[in-house]
DNA sequence: TTTCAATAGATAAAAAAGTATCGATATGTC
DNA sequence: GACATATCGATACTTTTTTATCTATTGAAA
């Protein structure tokens, strides 16, 4: 019974954030020349419940899974890929050629995931004009007519703290409608613009918690797979 | 009518996350001499439900707020301080000495959140007996007694993919007994070991994804609050 | 060919997380 | 000194997310 699916337009927000991590294994399955996956199988690899990694899968899949065998992975990763975009590359500016900024620029591991960093800015002018990663360093000056000229939309901010609202306002100003910060401070946006802030303090809370109770009440608390 | 709240012992992972960001805030009020702050200032700030500010301070804080005022900024600094740890550091190694892995060991944020990070591993003998941030990069093969004589419990991997499980493996053997891992692949590790991933394509993939169901269909999604 | 076990998918239940509402209370204002 | 109001804390409610259970299907093995 083969099921054509359409995958569901409107995806929990949960489970778009496990979409990456099915992609990224199942790439590497496909990478090794396995031909099949369950649902079984990613759940133990990936430390989650079964149950969920169907779910997630069935919001996706364009073709349902086959009982015994699982799915085929070529399909899947097909399907996973289109779904979240990864054939067509967002394209985005990054402010901030600092240590982060670097590893954003340079590692093309984001590339895969459907992100393509076009250019750098910094108001260093030590830095303009150099190219890290393939990528150009322009001045901050040039940032309004290179966004609109491509019409880009994405905006990584790997600026210090206190500059960060700043670089956030000149974005807006720009027409940047999505905003990927790793400064540690909340940003100021209109209504229309998209904050996503990466946050270690926040990841590592959790950890050290987790450890801290582990300590006090020995109990079966272990894994942690939420991001 | 001040209540003498014992803060509780079991809290939501998600005030958990959140808890670093009421912090970073407030800690940045007290150097700007406020005095105090209401649960809807910090929720306006910081993108949150006034509702859902308090019932985390609720659970940490150690003096009921006051009606009209709000609470007392040092108080409440000190609270959710002693309730995170961020008084008595947690030792940390990390493995790994690349840009991520120089971030950490030089950025020293990290600190003010109770997260020491003692020294660092390589396997570069190049890297090895040099100083970054102040710590030292050993070898690998000292691994294993500086953990034990230090009984360090905390390890950070910040080595590329393809290495992260032989050195989780590694850390395990150890005696870590919780692991930030850095690397985008799932690691196995024993019932008794916490793992947290850090996830750069999950969290790419949430602000994407809005992004794109935003260009869709126009509502007003918009600020993306979690982790 | 028959049986068996692993698997998917659907539905229901539970748990976690977030939101709305309401009475109480302290603080500033008149 | 009385009053209006911003704020808290508690309770109840809603939504989101996860987990459990059940049935059907299919490939493989006896």
């Amino acid at each position: 019974m083969s099921r054509q699916n359409t995958p569901s337009l409107v995806v929990m927000k949960s489970t778009l954030s496990r979409l990456p991590l099915y992609y990224g294994y199942i790439d590497r399955l496909q990478a090794a020349g396995v031909e099949a996956v369950s649902s079984a199988m990613l759940a133990q690899h990936l430390n989650l419940n079964p149950v969920l990694v169907r779910k997630d899968l069935a919001q996706v899949s364009s073709v349902a899974g086959h009982p015994r065998t699982g799915f085929e992975v070529n399909q899947l990763l097909d399907d996973i890929g289109n779904y979240m975009g990864y054939n067509k590359m967002d394209e985005a500016i990054l402010v901030g050629v600092g240590s982060m900024g670097r590893i954003l620029l340079t590692n093309s591991k984001f590339e895969k995931f459907g992100l393509n960093i076009v250019v750098g800015f910094d108001k260093d002018p030590y830095l303009c004009g150099i190219q890290l990663g393939g990528k150009h360093i322009l001045p901050m000056e040039k940032m309004e007519s290179l966004v609109q000229r491509m019409g880009i939309r994405i905006g990584i901010i790997t600026v210090p703290d206190d500059q960060a609202q700043e670089v956030c306002d000149q974005m807006v100003r720009c027409g940047i409608k999505a905003i990927w910060n790793f400064a540690f401070v909340p940003l100021k946006v209109p209504e229309d613009v998209l904050v996503k802030n990466e946050n270690l303090p926040s990841s590592l809370a959790v950890l050290a918690h987790k450890l801290a109770m582990k300590s006090a009440v020995p109990s079966k608390i272990n894994e942690i797979t939420e991001n």
